[in-house]
DNA sequence: CTTTCTGCAAAAGCTTTGCACTCAA
DNA sequence: TTGAGTGCAAAGCTTTTGCAGAAAG
């Protein structure tokens, strides 16, 4: 990808997220690409989980070029930099998301969406957890379920197929 | 698949677990082939995790014929029936555990191993737990770091390496 | 200028599928 | 007897890799 000033701005910009970045990238000798950078601006816009395909579409759709490799790559660099983290849910393909705050994912089994939820009390229950012969690094709480939006659905579905039921 | 004499009797046992694989199979009308009884044999005389291959070299090991195709499809019916789980652990192939009492995952990002450890008090505190529009099913608490072993080994490591930079 | 990074296309997993044959009911 | 289940090989997905050319430092 050829030199892009907003790109170069981005890269320049005191941002926490892109500070980290940058820190990571000099501690390694890595190099400060254009296509890294347009890559972190995009995900940074995306709020919650994203695949490689969607986070592909929103950056081809804004009109930059980048590889399948290059994204693989980088997603990889900021998972190493402990910026971004991938998860793989029950019957999913893999999905991305950035570390924030620590928080539990709600995953409906009917519709596949993940909602995030914060949780102080399990937070705390954790950081005082300790493992026998274990060194904690960092901990995901999974919950499947049925989210109300799937429950009213289903439940509807259920109410004309009684009543369907009842006039034969 | 032959008929075996072994299998047969096994599926035939009143074995808990055989005894619930049976009730499915009859309630969803399919049919108690060698090859489901066989793999079902195989998978609980593992303890913890396998993966397919696993799985796979375990049953060919014992002089059992089954293709890739059959063992996909019995897990899948095992998942169906709940009596099986995968799960797929960061940076690793897909692994599959009976479903026993719940339990936590103790992933060690060095070795891959995965250990089991019971947690009474997040057990109580999950099913106490309601989540805002959101009906659980069931939950997996994946926590990833370091086991005992792995920390050992690179102690050993580093302190090697001082006594060499010691030296020059 | 050197070396890393990118893009491409090809390869490499793991998992699924289509189809002819087998076997449970 | 008959349709569900199995095995095989081929196809499908996602992810990785090798290599030539591009560009960061």
């Amino acid at each position: 990808m050829r030199t892009d000033p907003n790109i170069e701005d981005f890269a320049a910009s005191n941002n926490p997220v892109v500070r980290k970045f940058n820190e990571f990238i000099d501690a390694h000798g890595l190099r400060r690409t254009t296509e890294r950078y347009a890559i972190l601006s995009h995900i940074m816009n995306i709020n919650g989980h994203f695949t490689i395909e969607e986070l592909q579409q929103l950056i081809d759709a804004d009109g930059f070029r980048v590889s399948r490799s290059t994204l693989y790559n980088t997603v990889e660099l900021l998972i190493e930099a402990k910026m971004l983290r991938r998860h793989v849910f029950e019957g999913m393909q893999a999905q991305y998301e950035r570390i924030t705050l620590p928080h539990t994912h709600l995953i409906c089994t009917t519709c596949g969406r993940v909602k995030e939820v914060r949780d102080p009390n399990f937070a705390a229950f954790m950081n005082a957890r300790r493992f026998n012969a274990f060194n904690t690094d960092h901990y995901s709480l999974y919950v499947y379920g049925t989210c109300s939006s799937c429950a009213r659905k289903s439940k509807r579905a259920k109410a004309a197929d009684d009543k369907k039921e009842k006039r034969k």
